[in-house]
DNA sequence: ATTTGTTTTGCATAAAAATGCAGAAAAAGT
DNA sequence: ACTTTTTCTGCATTTTTATGCAAAACAAAT
């Protein structure tokens, strides 16, 4: 098989276009990335988009267009920097972890938590930049902290 | 052709549907019609569901169901039959029930929760698919998982 | 370095959803 | 009542999306 490119920088290339223009199918997607320089099959888009629960939404037309999750909308506040911190800070409170992002960013890594199914991690309920953690009752802090770090490490 | 059928009242049961069962195919929803009462074929329904700007969204698992527009939200008295599906499981920790649900019903499930003003639930938090309750502190989870029980019908 | 396990990807194909067309029912107009 | 127009529906088919499988790239462990 080829060089394999960098599926991290696709993930952000994706999120870019489907945030800026109206994607009809995954062949549209799928030549907006080649134009950008990345080329792929619809099959790697249809399970990146799943990856990015990207999904498509119906406008007042009744037409369908791809859209991110509604709380993944990119904050042009934040630079760069702070985009790729994804999670700011992580506090306990009893079987709660609480975690801390970006504005915006909370359900984008409850997703990633819950995806990980990790046993130590019964739930989560996101806001807008906090991540609530039910915790399951005999982790310790420090193995909980791990496993998160591990988790939003990644993508 | 035959006898034309109520497309109103068929409308009105695809929202009712949508709304409380997780559907993942025009075929389930063409199923669940069918038990209703208001046969007809995948292609009307895609016709129903584009006009009803119903559309299938991503679950954190990454699983599509079918959801109505968030502003298409409405909470009709729900028939046992059709409360069937709304919760997935439920487990506990601590004080807290973690209860999780299909994509973008976590909402009405918890809104449930609380209309049944039980005394062992003090509080919901709900999120996307995921509803946290805080319980009473003295309450055996078994009586929890009960009450719940009750409330959705279904476990 | 070699083995072992995990992740990523494409191909071929299956599954799901949308649509052109035509026929029938209902509604509107005369 | 009769004609015309609009709405609704199914069939057949296309278009779009998802997935089983295998191979290669990469990572981890010995």
């Amino acid at each position: 098989m080829q060089k394999r490119q960098d599926k991290k920088t696709r993930l952000q290339a994706i999120r870019l276009i489907v945030s800026s223009q109206a994607l009809e199918s995954q062949e549209d997607l799928q030549v907006e990335l080649d134009k950008a320089g990345f080329p792929c099959t619809q099959t790697t888009l249809s399970r990146d988009l799943k990856q990015l629960r990207i999904s498509k939404v119906r406008g007042r037309n009744g037409h369908s267009v791809y859209a991110l999750p509604r709380e993944g909308m990119f904050s042009p506040v934040l630079t760069r920097e702070e985009k790729d911190k994804r999670c700011w800070r992580v506090v306990f409170s009893g079987n709660l972890m609480v975690v801390h992002t970006p504005p915006g960013h909370a359900s984008m890594v409850a997703y990633d938590i819950d995806n990980a199914s990790s046993p130590y991690f019964l739930g989560t309920v996101a806001g807008d930049d906090t991540v609530l953690v039910v915790l399951q009752e005999d982790v310790e802090r420090e193995i909980a902290r791990e496993a998160i770090g591990e988790i939003v490490e990644q993508l």
